[in-house]
Formats: structure tokens, C-alpha cells, sequence
DNA sequence: CGAGTTTGACCTGCGC
DNA sequence: GCGCAGGTCAAACTCG
């Protein structure tokens, strides 16, 4: 599904449905323009692969906050391939664990606390790797670590980063049958950035009796975008991710860029949206287009990101372009 | 009292 | 095989 056409200055689409519907970001960028003058926002999709899930320890080295918060996107490594089922699924490990309890009170042993955990005979076979959902890492510069997208989350756990003086935090979507994570942590090498990732696809509307419900985070004001920027104008209502990322990095390079995204709404509620918009690139196609855009704007632009980044870019570039991005076959 | 958080224990995967 | 780090569980706790 598209959201491009809602994105019409006369017709524009909601942020809800958008978090929901998964827009692309195309057309999140259209949207925003792209050009955050208080809010960055970096995007990339990661496909099939079997690279080590962590690799959040990216850093955004954009500084100069605006005064909003600000919103770098990456995407993990995850084996995307059909994670669809999943996310309409169960959450396999929880669900695994319980299953080894019951099969604990059969054989009558219990490990500490009672816990049993996990006996793999309801997991996949031996070799088989477990499948991982999509993920999309956000960063963002924000005071506070847990921001608000509209869903609710529950916390089921925290644990100490190596090299990291500040704690990860794990959250669950709470409601029923969502298998939706989120690992929230702050960067070490920028405590003002807090990196979210997200991991599965909602398969529920967005919670409208939210205190911070996402879709009055962003008005239809702030979704309309009047004039396209330079970069993604071309493209118009169907920009294309070199837009995106022209504008990125555009904006890396001249921060005083022309266009939007001046909204002071945090940035998680972007996350998710950039969250579903990638789902929804995953399902729709793996194909090249937009890698190819992408790569291209990695060609034209490396070695001024190179010179402007802090080191620590060259892993988030990589993160930024990721296998789905490069992976671009005739 | 229900929902959410904290926290220590445990599991899993991976590198050595 | 071992150890480490990441991830998850669930009892205990807190809060409204």
C-alpha cells in the first residue's frame, strides 16, 4: 500500500495510519521534506543475512541539534525475508518458554526461581536458524530514553551495554498477539542520542486512548508538505530514496537546507513510522530501485560524509546501507 | 487490584 | 568446550 497519494496537500493522510499502513518512505520524505531542521531522519532497510544482530552502536555525528529532537534511522541486520507471519504470530521465545514449563512440571525438574526455560523441542530444528524480524533502528536526540509512538510498551527487561555506561531497555508492544520489540538504549558516545530499534510489525491499529497517541503528535499540517525540497522534488509525490537520502545528506553538508520537518514531535513517532514503512518495502518488493538511487547517492557523497562524520560513521554508514541497499542485481 | 517496572537469573548464540 | 554478551523470563515491587 501506498500512502504517497495521501501525502497530496489535499488529501494527506494521517500519521496513524501511516504507523499502521506502512508508508514508504518515499513518501515519508516527500512528507517531511526532508530536511530536518530539528529532527534528522536517516533510513535503510536491511535484508536477508546473517550478520550478528547487534550493530546499534552507531553513531549519528550530525551534532548540532536543532532544538527538536532528531531522528537518525538505520536498519539492522535481519533476516527480513517473509517476516509477515510472524508478526501476525506469536512471540515464539515467550511462547517456547512456556511450553518448556509445562514440560518442566512433566519431568518435575525446575531450574532457579522456578523458571524453565526454553527446551528447544518446539523450536525449529537443529541448525535452523532462528528467523529474525525486520529491524529499524532509530536515533534520536532526546532527553528522555522511552518516547512515545503511539503504542504502548511494556518493559520485560534491561541489561548493562558493554562499553556503554547506559543500560538497554527492552520493551514489548502490549498489546495482544503483537509480537512488536523495541530495545531502547542510549548512545555512550552521545549521550543526547537515544538509539531505538524495533523489531516485528505491528499488526494492530495504533492505540487511540493514548496520552501520547501518535496521531495527534502530528497534525495533518505537519504531514502536508507544501513545497518540495530541491532534492525531492524530481520525484515529486513519489521521491524516490536517493530523495531521501539526497536530503540527508544534503543536510549533513549545509545544515540550513530549505525544507521541513520543523515539527517538534518526538522522534519515536517517526520510528515507527519509518518502522512500517520498511515492512512495507520488504513485502512489496526487494527490488532495485531503490538500492541502486541509493548507492548512487553513497557514491556521490562519501567522501564528504567521511570528512563531516565522526569515525564512527563508517560502521553507521555501513549500517546505513546495508545488503538491501547494495545489493542491487541487473 | 491491575498494569507496568525492576532486577537477578537463566538461556542462546557466537567467537576464541 | 568455555566464556562473554545479548536477550528473555518472571517474581517482587511500585504506582495509580
Amino acid at each position: 500500500m501506498f500512502c504517497e497519494k495521501q501525502f497530496d496537500p489535499s488529501s494527506y493522510m494521517s500519521f496513524t495510519e501511516c504507523l499502521q499502513g506502512g508508508m514508504d518512505y518515499n513518501s515519508l520524505a516527500t512528507s517531511f521534506g526532508l530536511s530536518p531542521s530539528s529532527s534528522e531522519v536517516f533510513s535503510s532497510i536491511e535484508g536477508n543475512n546473517n550478520q550478528k544482530p547487534e550493530g546499534i552502536d552507531v553513531l549519528l555525528g550530525s551534532g548540532s541539534g536543532g532544538g527538536g529532537s532528531e531522528t537518525l534511522a538505520t536498519t539492522l541486520n535481519s533476516s527480513i525475508s517473509s517476516s509477515s507471519s510472524e508478526a501476525g504470530g506469536e512471540e515464539d521465545s515467550g511462547k517456547s518458554n512456556k511450553d518448556s514449563q509445562a514440560k518442566e512440571e512433566a519431568s518435575g525438574e525446575t531450574s532457579k526461581k522456578g523458571i524453565n526455560y526454553r527446551n528447544k523441542e518446539n523450536n525449529k530444528k537443529k541448525g535452523e536458524k532462528k528467523q529474525k524480524e525486520p529491524r529499524f533502528a532509530f536515533m534520536t536526540k532526546s532527553e528522555v530514553d522511552h518516547l512515545e509512538d503511539g503504542y504502548r510498551w511494556r518493559k520485560y527487561g534491561q541489561k548493562a551495554v558493554k562499553n556503554s555506561p547506559y543500560p538497554r531497555s527492552y520493551y514489548r508492544c502490549t498489546t495482544q498477539k503483537c509480537s512488536v520489540k523495541k530495545r531502547v538504549e542510549r548512545s555512550y558516545q552521545d549521550p543526547s542520542t537515544v538509539i531505538t530499534t524495533y523489531e516485528g510489525q505491528h499488526n494492530h491499529p495504533v492505540p487511540t486512548s493514548l496520552r501520547g497517541n501518535a496521531a495527534s503528535m502530528f497534525t495533518p499540517s505537519m504531514l502536508s508538505i507544501s513545497a518540495p525540497t530541491p532534492l525531492s522534488a524530481a520525484s515529486n509525490l513519489f521521491p524516490t530514496h536517493q530523495d531521501l537520502f539526497g536530503s540527508l545528506s544534503s543536510h549533513h553538508h549545509h545544515h540550513n537546507h530549505s525544507s521541513l520537518f520543523t515539527t517538534t514531535t518526538n522522534a519515536a513517532g517517526l520510528s515507527s513510522l519509518f518502522y512500517n514503512h520498511q515492512q512495507s518495502i520488504n513485502n512489496n518488493n526487494n527490488n532495485s530501485n531503490n538500492s541502486i538511487l541509493l548507492h548512487q547517492n553513497n557514491n556521490n557523497n562519501n567522501s564528504n560524509h567521511q570528512q563531516q562524520l565522526p569515525p564512527e560513521y563508517g560502521l553507521l554508514q555501513d549500517m546505513l546501507l546495508p545488503s538491501m541497499f547494495l545489493k542491487q542485481e541487473p
